[in-house]
DNA sequence: TATTCCTTGATTGTCGACAATAAGCCATGA
DNA sequence: TCATGGCTTATTGTCGACAATCAAGGAATA
């Protein structure tokens, strides 16, 4: 159970009742089936999309097709050039690092806010989170899981908790997608699980404790640890291509 | 000498030529053009924007129309309610101590990360900036200019100076436009305005130390006394508003 | 008189067609 | 063989018209 679905059921094309609740409007519709596509690597990063195949593929005229696209567009999931044409987003190392700076700065924020905000129910809630992660027995394995799916559940419930509307826009409507692209694209899997678990445990029990400073800390250094892991890993990635080639 | 001008030309309907380089379609221009006249205040906070009536203004059709709104919507200037209508967005006082609060994370980040990357070059362009401000002799009146446009400038320069792409964009196409609405909106006269000119001064003067740590704390410390200032002037209207009204 | 229902008007959502721009291809020349 | 020029074709940008939905006003009834 991942919080963040996007679209119930798999596929459906044309059925009369609406599935989603909020989603009234074939632009609104076809937006969160090709943002699901982007970010379950569908559509492949850097693939150019063009607007007639799309129209033809989802059965849409091309007005709301070019809507749905502004809005992917502004979610920086696909780039535009005008009169030449669009292509899926393909973060470089150099982006994906931006990307947890920022994150690092707005998460360790929500950690100081969900500290201050969040209540009992709430964090209980958080708890719950942690305790099926654990229950799954992911981490025991070591590989995988961890830093592909469901540890965005556990932030994206902090932020949640932060109370502050734009952050949650910010970080759950925006860039969050953008990481669950990333781990597609790099096809992350699981590195540091044991870490990030003791780390997720240490940070609600800062948040249960009302310290908003420790929260805050601790989720930078959450993030910021998740960020050198992944430079450290392309840094090796680099280096072993380098002397695979000069074989 | 504003560095955040989105037109440079005031009004121009059908001209062959181009008035931006990047400017060349129907939907980019009518963005901008109500881009600015959302944030100058020209389209009141709150006020329903009708398409046909655009349209009409803007001698375009609705198709482009359509797709400038659908960004501004994206960037947080109007809220669309399917098969309604949109309104041109009317901060509330919560939603703009929320601005300030991502405002501090992400700022504070930029400032750290300029520390880290400003070229001498760069930092000259930033003491160049303050210098101008004091030429200007607008803080020694005590009032006004300050926190109205000008400043925006200076925090301006040390996004660029973060180097980090994805942070210019959320700080300068995104919050720095609702922050120059939020300053129409509530009309708010210049405050504090010398010690906000101090602290850019120090800001400065740890980012050319190349003292991140310093810097980030000093951008933390300033956005969040600016955040405060406004809070206080808030209770201090509602208190001054609940003693006149028991008159 | 208040309430409910229906009608009417306007606005939004969607579609197909036309115009404008850009990329690719082929032929021509040096 | 390579560069250059024009041409072709596909894609994007724009427009006007039709269908669907919502809000407001008035009429009928309890």
């Amino acid at each position: 159970m991942t919080l963040l679905a996007t679209t119930s059921s798999p596929s459906d094309e044309a059925s009369s009742e609406p599935v989603s609740p909020e989603v009234r409007t074939l632009a609104e519709r076809v937006f969160h089936q090709l943002q699901s596509a982007i970010v379950r690597g569908e559509l492949a990063p850097g693939s150019k999309i063009t607007e007639p195949g799309l129209s033809k593929t989802y059965g849409i005229s091309r007005g709301p097709l070019r809507e749905a696209m502004r809005r992917l567009e502004a979610h920086r999931l696909i780039e535009r050039v005008p009169h030449v044409g669009a292509r899926v987003v393909k973060l470089s190392m150099k982006e994906l690092l931006e990307l947890f700076d920022v994150r690092e700065a707005l998460e360790s924020m929500a950690a100081r806010l969900a500290a201050e905000h969040m209540s009992p129910e709430e964090i209980q809630g958080l708890r719950d989170v942690l305790a099926v992660h654990e229950s799954q027995g992911d981490l025991k394995r070591g590989e995988a899981y961890y830093q592909r799916e469901g540890d965005l559940d556990f932030h994206y419930c902090i932020v949640q908790g932060s109370h502050n509307k734009m952050l949650m826009n910010l970080l759950c409507d925006d860039l969050y997608y953008l990481v669950r692209l990333y781990r597609t694209q790099f096809s992350a899997s699981g590195t540091r699980p044991q870490r990030a678990f003791v780390e997720h445990h240490r940070i609600v029990d800062a948040i249960e404790a009302g310290d908003a400073e420790l929260a805050e800390l601790l989720m930078r250094r959450h993030v910021s640890a998740s960020r050198a892991n992944v430079a450290d890993r392309y840094a090796a990635i680099l280096e072993q291509q380098s002397t695979t080639s000069a074989d």
